[in-house]
DNA sequence: TGGTACATGTAACATGTTACATGATTAG
DNA sequence: CTAATCATGTAACATGTTACATGTACCA
């Protein structure tokens, strides 16, 4: 069952290890927040990577907690497969992007729903663009965090502004609902 | 084993088929060229999607051709299946972007390994959108062509002058000491 | 006649998603 | 006491990836 190599998401993990012991539940949240907007991960993901490296011994489990809560912590295995991962080449990202799979069916489609498509992904760009610039403004985030979290988060601002600058940019038959004929 | 809801794959070889009969290995080409920038798929899962149609009817295996190529055609209620999905809310895209990890933890990573990733990253995105302003640059792409290809095209560059502008923004331990020189 | 590109398909497995079952603890 | 939240885990299935087996037709 164990001979599988180490996966990004099982990585991640041990990279967040090596501060402290942590639930999978920890994980969970700590995961979702910092790297969640360009690497998912679900909870049953990661406690079937856990159960995973418990067994490849890349982690120890440590006495239970108060709610059965059960940290791991990482082994001198772990340590070593996480090092070995940070010196692989990381493969290249992969876009999936709904909208532009519709927008590309576009003459399939009537013009005002794909208008409306358009907008109810713009709104929330714009909130995920706020966000972000609002965690760029806690200066805590920025002087006293780690320069590699403000890079993140630059590339996130970068992204969103350019989706946004995309849409404002769109055609008016996909942009405006001047409604015409249909297919 | 054909109670399965359409998914965005399946739906986009239906779009596809939309115009003529085809083939797995000519929906794998024209999917991989116009979609498999923002919406990736393998051959696998192509014959895999096609099957499943067949067996729900949404599509109907004509005549076998020359190499034992074997042509699908839309049905009616592959048509409707279509349209269907197209009406669907598309859903928010996904990123995962493996060097982004890789920065996320680059206090566990050596600064020359991290400026050499950023570095083969940056030849891979200048080189991409190379390629989509040379697609721009055909006139037959941008006046005759539809404008729904346009727009996925203008998403693609905007999308890889933002990634490009944000390694030329990275700060100097993570991007190489030395410059930002660029071609 | 032999190599190469075309073409279909399957097998095996890794990863991602959704839903649920179960129990522990806290807050009201 | 009860509802909400915390926490672990599993089951079932969908999707994505890689490798391979098989055969066809073209072209040098």
């Amino acid at each position: 069952m164990s001979p599988r190599r180490l996966n990004a998401t099982a990585a991640s993990l041990l990279g967040f290890l090596h501060d402290e012991p942590l639930t999978g539940w920890d994980l969970v949240a700590t995961a979702q927040q910092t790297i969640g907007d360009f690497w998912s991960l679900t909870q049953s993901q990661v406690y079937r990577e856990l159960a995973w490296m418990a067994e490849a011994n890349l982690i120890e489990a440590r006495e239970r907690g108060p709610r059965h809560r059960q940290p791991y912590a990482l082994t001198p295995a772990g340590r070593r497969a996480f090092a070995d991962w940070t010196a692989r080449e990381p493969g290249p990202e992969t876009i999936r992007f709904p909208l532009l799979l519709t927008i590309s069916f576009g003459r399939h489609v009537a013009p005002d729903r794909l208008a409306g498509f358009v907008r109810s992904h713009h709104e929330r760009h714009a909130t995920r663009l706020a966000s972000y610039e609002a965690q760029l403004a806690i200066p805590a985030t920025v002087e006293s965090g780690d320069p590699y979290r403000r890079a993140t988060l630059d590339f996130g601002i970068r992204y969103e502004q350019a989706v946004l600058d995309w849409f404002d940019n769109l055609p008016v038959p996909i942009q405006s609902e001047s409604a015409t004929d249909e297919e």
